[in-house]
RNA sequence: CGGGGCGUAGCGUAGCCCGGCUAGCGCGCUUGCUUGGGGUGCAAGAGGUCGCGAGUUCAAAUCUCGCCGCCCCGACCA
């Protein structure tokens, strides 16, 4: 399950890179650039990865959900940038750059202007126009394909920007985990055919793979819903994390993997037993709980009892039941009754539709005809059960589904806990939290057909491409390399994504000292190679610019300090493992060595 | 938007309940000396509309009202 670097790409790659000369990408000193580090994380940090980002110097807060990126922190978010176009660019897909406002109107055609209006950030321009800024870009690049893409001979095409989005997110958090902007990896593919569509998820799929591996991540795919985005099939990219705001469900044993917004199981349904002629009523005076009346003196067992819930789902009043013993998953409610807009329904609301206030509810009598009645599956064949007799203080026992409610559509409408049977395999199923970095979707005809992205086919007739979508959260892909990758002293960067490879520490700084000297010498040889160096030349105690370079995380450092220098040796220290010393003509050898290795 | 909390120097904070301030401390910053392998030590400094605005009062960081911003939980989430 974990995303292992493909064989055949190659991350991590120093040296040799290209002959460097004196190119300002591959060297830097310390007091010429900017890196603000703090001693004391800002109040307003709460997660270990947003603490570190301020800390080490890379971001700073301009307003919330909106930040700067300083000179480091922008380094390693251009490598992570670098990395999605390198392995974009050799799946086929062609960078673009699409705008970031847009007209309305085309967001009316698809219909998002309304699905997808509580995200969308709106402006006004002074001639008192509305736009909007892009959150994403599948109304723009079907415009494209509307226009340009005529033939089948033009299919498949797939195209990708890496941009600044926007979204009106009611909460920003976490700093670039959930911000009111962003920069966003997103690629459309369009295809003659549905097999077309599913190589070229595919091949995205393949992609993303390869996208995190390279970035040091552990990210692993998981079987997702698609929102409002739309489409019928979907993953997600996540990354393991107790501070992710998704949880995923997994089977370790066959690797089964969904978000819990998604996921199945196989629990068992309920057990059908003998019971009596009809549905019976009794008191159940100031009983309004699942937990109150499985306790004495009813003792009805949670899952003995079914759980009946009103919701307004695109205004309209829908009854859902459950068992009582389950939760119901709003995701699957919208994705299988196909509603934009779910919430439950307030007391208010409920007593005029049904007769009584919630925890009396039931759907035995009292249901009017024009409410729509959702059973979960698990409740198929269910009877002996217990439920509400829309009746305050009242309830049925000996209910039957089939015989005494009339359910207008059966759906898996409940959430998986850990512990349950997987489906596939019947292994319990575990449940952890976990950072999404990237979404494939195959979106089918939604886009095309409403933009009119249509194509000539071999036999002449005309059709509309068939669409997929894959994004990747770029800033918070790099969050997510900051969350998985800390201890106690800082930030610990792969090599691939490290603000500098190389942090070289010159213990005494004057220009014609013998650590300066062979600092110089080491930088100069170490950027010739392709390796990637800043040089701390503040005249600071040691222990400050050895907790510096801890705090930021540069993979590798390279300490230059009168003791060792008298013994013919520099120090090399791993971020993460014990200091080498080494000879100082097999320095910059050493180094590209090591770098092989981490 | 609902619930909770917080806004005092670049960062972290004390003071607020119980009004009396010339607003304190640590870190950082400046200068000098010192030290020189894991956030040296000493000394002297600079730096504050106490979030903003009204009000109460002889007197407001402190009490009242309004507004703004930020954080957390929830709702929401491509």
């Amino acid at each position: 399950m974990d995303a292992t670097r493909p064989p055949n790409c190659v991350p991590n790659k120093i040296g040799n890179r290209r002959p460097a000369r004196q190119n300002a990408r591959f060297r830097m000193k310390w007091t010429q650039t900017l890196i603000p580090t703090l001693r004391e994380a800002p109040s307003d940090a709460e997660i270990v990865s947003h603490k570190l980002l301020l800390r080490a110097g890379l971001i700073r807060k301009l307003a919330g959900g909106v930040y700067t990126f300083l000179p480091l922190g922008l380094r390693s978010l251009r490598k992570v940038e670098q990395i999605v176009r390198e392995e974009m660019d050799r799946a086929g897909a062609n960078e673009v750059l699409m705008p970031a406002l847009q007209p309305p109107e085309i967001w009316e055609m698809s219909g998002r202007a309304e699905t997808a209006s509580n995200v969308l950030f709106k402006v006004k321009d002074s001639a008192g126009r509305q736009w909007f800024l892009s959150p994403t870009a599948e109304e723009v690049i079907t415009t494209v394909a509307a226009n340009e893409i005529n033939s089948y001979r033009q299919l498949p095409k797939n195209f990708y920007q890496i941009s600044l989005k926007f979204r009106d997110e009611i909460r920003p958090r976490f700093g670039l985990m959930r911000a009111k902007e962003f920069i966003m990896k997103d690629a459309y593919s369009f295809d003659a055919t549905d097999e077309g569509a599913m190589a070229s998820y595919k091949k995205m799929y393949d992609a993303y793979t390869r996208i995190f591996a390279r970035c040091g991540l552990k990210a692993f795919p998981v079987e997702a819903d698609t929102g409002v985005i739309g489409g019928n099939y979907s993953h997600e990219f996540m990354v393991p994390a107790e501070t992710g705001e998704n949880e995923v469900a997994f089977c370790e044993a066959c690797g089964y993997a969904a978000n819990i917004e998604k996921a199945t199981s196989g629990v068992p349904k309920t057990a059908a037993r003998e019971i009596g002629a009809a549905a019976e009523k009794f008191a159940t005076p100031g009983v309004v709980t699942i937990e109150a009346l499985s306790k004495e003196p009813y003792k009805v067992p949670a899952n003995r009892q079914i759980k009946t819930l009103v919701y307004i789902a695109d205004s309209q009043p829908i009854i859902i039941l459950i068992r009582g013993d389950d939760q119901l998953n709003e995701t699957k409610l919208m994705a299988k009754t196909g509603a934009v807009a779910v919430r439950p329904a307030t007391v208010d609301e409920i007593v005029p539709l049904l007769g009584a206030k919630p925890g009396s509810l039931g759907a035995v009598v009292n249901v009017p005809a024009s409410v729509k009645v959702y059973a979960d599956e698990r409740l198929q064949d269910a009877n002996d059960m217990t439920t509400g007799a829309n009746e305050d203080g009242f309830h049925f026992k000996n209910v039957s589904m089939e015989r005494d409610i009339k359910v207008s559509a059966w759906f898996d409408l409940r959430t998986v806990t850990a512990g349950e049977p997987c489906a596939k395999c019947g292994k319990p199923l575990k449940i952890r939290r976990a950072i999404e970095v990237g979404h494939v979707f195959k979106l089918g005809t939604k886009y095309s057909e409403k933009l009119n992205a249509t194509f000539l086919d071999v036999d002449g007739s005309r059709k509309p491409s068939v669409m997929g979508c894959y994004g990747i959260g770029v800033t918070r892909t790099l969050q997510a390399i900051i969350e998985q990758g800390n201890d106690k002293d800082g930030v610990i960067w792969p090599l691939s994504v490290a603000p500098y490879q190389v942090c070289i520490t010159p213990l005494a700084v004057a220009p014609e000292s013998e650590p300066m000297k062979l600092a110089e010498k080491l930088y100069a040889e170490l950027t010739a190679k392709g390796v990637e160096v800043i040089l701390d030349d503040r005249d600071e105690r040691p222990g400050v610019k050895f907790k510096d370079a801890d705090l930021v995380g540069f993979p590798i450092r390279i300490a230059i300090g009168e003791k060792a220098l008298a013994k013919g040796e520099v120090e090399i220290k791993p971020r993460t493992a014990p200091v080498q010393f080494v000879k100082i003509d097999g320095a910059v050898e050493a180094v590209l060595a090591l770098a092989k290795t981490i």
